[in-house]
DNA sequence: CAGCACAGGTCCGAAAACGGCGAGCCCGAG
DNA sequence: CTCGGGCTCGCCGTTTTCGGACCTGTGCTG
């Protein structure tokens, strides 16, 4: 039942419609604890957690998603995503990335402090268990190239031309 | 005539054809005391003993056997091992073991009380007297692999085939 | 009697391999 | 030249792998 991805037990999972692809939400007592498509899942083996689509981590989750779509202001919404420093460090400097904008790998080493760990960044990022809430997405190649995506580089394209940040 | 086998004197042995070698059984007046394949004895060197295939657990153990190779249910045999406390404690969790299945020598340890004693359990299982009746040879390595066999890996590979039960 | 070798498994530290990169270099095409 | 494509190499946190040390009962060896 301890998965490397939790530091909580799970209280509920639920699947989410989108755009996309449907997305699987698990949910500890203390927030969102990860959020994937389902056809990518392969960071998400084996986490399980009784159906619960009334949980109110998950009904957090679910508004975003709408907002998101429809481009209104997002909801804020309670995480418990597991990680090491490192890691948190980077996905928190994500979270700063606004919709409509992108950003290199090594901008993101060097808003941590860790100017050298460019490529220690590129792992954290492809960790990242909170697929669009934490806009790993927004991330791409100092040169331009969208490079790579968990979720698949054509819904990485799809995202990103829906925030109108698609690079030339 | 007093072996370290033996806590009574043998009163009959005898020579028993399987589809996987000659065996050898000793009886004593309490019961079966050793059954062995001529060609991997050596933990019996010296046992000795007048020929009588007429012992009544001679006989219980032909049965015995018998019903083994055709798959049918077993019948009791009267057993006279002779061991340490510990080492029949070993013996006596083997014997737990469904055909079909398989075990690791830790899981043994574990089930006698002494989860830390795995190396001793190997030990003891290699001087279990009583082939294929206490069957030791359902007991492999946590990693799947045979790891050893008094009577030759050979052979309990072919036995585990024979109950089904041969790790990939 | 002391010492050692085993039909294993667990834990821990060290070392190597592995990435959702990026800068520097060389080279050929305009 | 000058710009872009392809290559090499250094970067660093994480993961995986590997090698010992230790555990434990018993029989064998000096």
């Amino acid at each position: 039942m301890t998965h490397p991805l939790l530091r909580a037990p799970l209280s509920a999972q639920a699947r989410i419609a989108t755009p996309l692809g449907t997305l699987t939400a698990w949910a500890t007592e203390r927030g969102l604890a990860a959020l994937w498509f389902d056809d990518q899942a392969h960071l998400i083996d084996g986490l399980r957690a009784p159906d619960d689509a009334a949980n109110p981590h998950v009904l957090a989750a679910q508004d975003w998603l709408e907002a998101f779509w429809s481009r209104r202001p997002l909801p804020a919404v309670e995480l418990d995503a597991q990680g090491t420093a490192f890691q948190q460090a980077v996905w928190r400097a994500l979270s700063a990335i606004p919709a409509g904008q992108t950003c290199s790998y090594g901008a993101i080493a060097r808003a941590i402090g860790s100017p050298q760990a460019v490529r220690a960044v590129g792992g954290a990022i492809g960790r990242n268990p909170l697929s669009l809430i934490v806009p790993c997405h927004r991330v791409i190649g100092s040169d331009g190239t969208l490079t790579g995506y968990a979720g698949g580089l054509e819904r990485k394209r799809r995202l990103l031309s829906h925030e109108g940040a698609l690079p030339t």
